[in-house]
DNA sequence: GAGCTTGTTGACTGACCAGTCAATCTGTTC
DNA sequence: GAACAGATTGACTGGTCAGTCAACAAGCTC
């Protein structure tokens, strides 16, 4: 142990910048994005102040950075499943599914994504609009294209019904975030059976 | 004109606390609240930056104000809805017109009072949590009644099935205010029925 | 019109905090 | 071990802004 070789680089050398990224998620989870000192960060981390701007040109892009990483995961998963031939049910339950998932593995970094940026029309949620948009034209286009297979009504326009099923799933989020909500893994199991089946149920033929 | 009796009350002399929520809420929805300054309050309003806090404590007590006003408004409207005999669907549907109506007819404060308390977990989403909450509890006693009617599925959790509902209406209207959807009288009618016929179609057995 | 209350004004202050920077440390190369 | 590059430190600065306050105005009462 003690002082140790040199040039052995050091097991799994830690990464400072994924330490200010991963203590950012804590801070912004615990105390909001306004709420929060650059200082606040650089203690969670425990590295000095001036370092978190080593890795980053400001706050903001500490955020942005972790809005664009989580998001840019779930655009891939939707594409995928996009490209996969599924019925829309099994479709839109895989994207239930993985943001439920996400919310059980990492609650904070869902909460900062949606009450930071997602919900943010003032601030970040206008920056990254065209790419939250993305997820929106994708889902809307799974559904549209499940009407013209005749599996979804037509009277229900799709860009709307995909809102209103994205919405549903990032309330029920907001709903264990706010601790309104009974947590647990059955109920993240049930939660995502059930807006797939409340949604898909309204909008069958 | 000119002088005047000074026993005349003005005719509508301008409340100046009126005039003050009002110029926050265009500037709080333009801004935001973090962004905007207290000065700007009072120059969108025309008044002296000090009149702020003859009638307001701070700073979050206008937004305070702004919200419980009509949040209030919406309370008392899901109970006396609530209270009438009337299918589930219809009790929806009156819930649904109400938020969008309130969208349409002043979007701004729609669009304040859900950027920044209802979806703000983190600031005045907590302090107004019970507040908000009473709504919610509202439409999950209406959703739970329906289930024990057997008009409406029991497999899903009536306060899961309320959220969704909820949050697929806040998310139409964050469509709109994003400019993610097309706005206008038409679609605002739509919508209203789409989001009903959706999670009812879904809901009912 | 004196005296009171309430409304109105805007300059000022005190705290706060994002971002800068010069200095120091660590590791690597030749 | 000299020389260099990148990592790390934290004190400091410059600007911002919520909230205060002392003064002035307007209306009301007797």
């Amino acid at each position: 142990m003690s002082s140790g070789r040199a040039s052995a680089p050091r097991a799994q050398a830690p990464d400072k910048r994924r330490l200010i990224l991963d203590a950012a998620v804590r801070v912004f989870a615990r105390q909001g994005f306004h709420a929060c000192r650059v200082a606040d960060i650089a203690d969670e981390a425990g590295v000095a102040y001036g370092l978190v701007y080593h890795y980053f040109a400001s706050k903001d892009e500490v955020l942005d950075t972790l809005f664009l990483e989580r998001w840019n995961v779930m655009l891939e998963l939707i594409r995928e499943v996009d490209a996969e031939a599924l019925p829309v049910r099994e479709k839109l339950q895989a994207i239930a599914s993985f943001i439920v998932d996400s919310y059980q593995h990492d609650p904070d970094l869902m909460k900062v994504i949606i009450v930071e940026v997602t919900r943010a029309a003032n601030s970040f949620g206008n920056t990254h609009i065209a790419t939250i948009r993305e997820a929106y034209d994708l889902i809307g286009g799974m559904i549209s294209k499940a009407q013209a297979e005749g599996v979804f009504k037509q009277e229900i326009e799709a860009r709307f019904a995909a809102m209103a099923f994205y919405g549903a799933i990032e309330q029920l989020l907001t709903g264990w975030i706010f601790g309104l909500l009974p947590q647990g893994d059955d109920y993240f199991e049930r939660a995502k059976w059930l807006v797939v089946e409340t949604v898909c149920g309204g909008l069958e033929q």
